[in-house]
DNA sequence: CACTTTTTTGCAAAAGCGTGCAACCGACAT
DNA sequence: ATGTCGGTTGCACGCTTTTGCAAAAAAGTG
């Protein structure tokens, strides 16, 4: 056995020649303890090396202060962000943040909020994944708050941060319409989330208000790849779309590059590409691609603003943030 | 307060007419119990809607389960993706992650590690930052485990993973040699950290020991950015170098966006560049970046494996893997 | 100095779990 | 019938902290 022998407050109290529930104290903000006492505990602490065992403080205060971040796709540009972001924000908050990557196999974000309740964690903040309502329940029921980013279940006594997806892809039509595009085209994924399906329905709708062609076309998962092979499908047409619109900036970084290096199509020259993210990749040079930025630091603060808000007036609640267009060199006449 | 009301092993006990050892015994691997004792505590269990409490589990068992990841630019390709695989294989060990930011504040890890021990973490991974030698110790005291990527500490009873970057950076030149390029140059950024310097060492001492002109350049933080101002530097030159090694894929991506877009050189026409990690990016065919894979599969499953494997002959131990070389369209010749 | 008020301190209970020890139960052999 | 043995079970204690309560100490007041 490792031999962990951790120095716990009865030996700082021997050594300090106060009590145990002085060590407590001394540790724990806004408890009445003189300044002689402290100056004591403090120094014994030093010296032994002592560490508040949060383990047994969350037991005693059914607190633990995790929070757990539930996260598929980590390694995806706009994840990332959005995870250094909130990761950044509890701590500063005083939280710990216990990540629980999710594949995209089924049970796995059920065993993730399992996880997240063995060890009494304080809520969770969802990015991804399907989550199950019944799931939810559950964590509901242990009593962990459960902030849903971009998705649009109908929890009671959750909060929900959207983005208003639907109006921003209305937007970008006005912008390829204002370019002169003529045959319009949303390059989708078949993941199939709620967001994605939003900006589909909204750019989709607005454009035929306008009376212009529009064609969908979705394929695989939500990356690089698949925008290569969207551009492979809508780029062979005979009637090809000269504005495109990409449910996201990985799908647009790979539509891009198909059009360029594979069928010399030149963006914005021949062809308008619009994203939705505003990864980091999207501004550099070889892309400099117009699209929406996801508000992640608004988001990331609306989230940890709730969870350490404890006053329980937590009824469902829902944000809906503003993406902003970015405006680059992928759209003709900005 | 928040009226967390959590269902504790006597309840189940009661409800299934058993002692709370029972209870215990079943949520146990390895514990006696007879097959109807398991049955009815699970059905109780399952009722009520029973979860074991990790924070009281890991306060007897001295062993809390977590494993503490410490990282700095966590929205950066090459450790989100190290990142991705290391809570996945935590995960399948059973071990939980906690996740711990670091910006590049002094002060930073320091708090970090505290926040480790006082969750009574079981080790800590260390990817990123400038860890003390005495934070190191101090982790090591409280009988925390210990793993170290890509630093050079020298620290007893750690676990050290590191990648052959010098004889890799050797590797490159010769490459370059073979397609004919004159002046070499090596792109890094001031951040000085062991593997960087590693490369620039590997690299200036081979293109020496060839006989050829070699110059090096640092510039700011390492990102694309600071790869953009490099390239401004170098190629404004009279003579300009034409094979390029960048310490990073993500210096290299602004080398050639800059060196390309901004300067009107062909790549690899002109100038030869290789970069270092193999992040996704450097795959997009607007790169096509030569560059070496980090193995992070490899990384992460031999860290995990040593956390797993609890035998305590850890006496300090150093693994070095090693960095293939990825042959792509940015040298010419392959 | 005596009295009241405030602050500080120690005690003991509580939180939820694991586990050594002893008791127990049934099966089997003698 | 008695002894033995392997497997289960319950009891009680231990882990580390927080916190209500009451005693003690300090401070303030007349």
């Amino acid at each position: 056995m490792s031999a962990r022998d951790f120095v716990s407050a009865q030996e700082v109290a021997d050594r300090a020649g106060v009590s145990r529930s002085a060590v407590s104290r001394t540790f724990t903000p806004g408890a009445s303890v003189s300044a002689e006492t402290r100056r004591r505990v403090m120094e014994a602490a030093e010296a032994l090396g002592y560490h508040v065992n949060e383990l047994a403080r969350g037991l005693m205060r059914n607190e633990s202060g995790i929070v757990c971040l539930i996260v598929s796709d980590v390694a995806t540009p706009y994840r990332s962000a959005l995870l250094r972001e909130l990761t950044l924000m509890l701590q500063n908050a005083g939280k710990v943040a216990m990540l629980i990557s999710t594949d995209r196999s089924d049970g796995s974000v059920d065993r993730a909020l399992r996880q997240a309740i063995r060890y009494r964690a304080d809520a969770s903040i969802i990015l991804s994944g399907m989550p199950d309502k019944s799931i939810a329940q559950l964590c509901l029921r242990s009593g962990q708050r459960l902030v849903l980013i971009n998705r649009d279940d109908e929890q009671p006594g959750t909060l929900q941060i959207n983005l208003d997806d639907q109006e921003a892809a209305g937007r970008v039509v006005t912008a390829f319409a204002r370019a002169g595009c003529q045959r319009l085209a949303f390059a989708n994924s078949e993941a199939g989330t709620p967001s994605l399906m939003a900006r589909e329905r909204g750019f989709v709708t607005a454009a035929r208000a306008l009376g212009m062609e529009v064609s969908v076309e979705r394929y695989g998962w939500t990356g690089y790849d698949a925008g290569r092979v969207l551009a492979q499908r809508m780029l062979t047409r005979t009637q090809r779309p000269d504005g495109v619109f990409c449910a996201t900036d990985l799908l647009a970084c790979g539509f891009m590059d198909a059009a360029r290096h594979q069928f010399s199509i030149s963006v914005p020259g021949q062809l308008c590409v619009a994203g939705f993210d505003d990864i980091e990749q999207a501004s550099w040079s070889s892309y400099d691609l117009t699209t929406f930025a996801q508000p992640v630091v608004a988001i990331a603060s609306k989230a940890v603003a709730w969870l350490a808000n404890m006053t329980p007036d937590d009824g469902e609640q829902s944000i809906r943030l503003h993406a902003e267009l970015v405006w680059r060199g992928s759209i003709r006449g900005g």
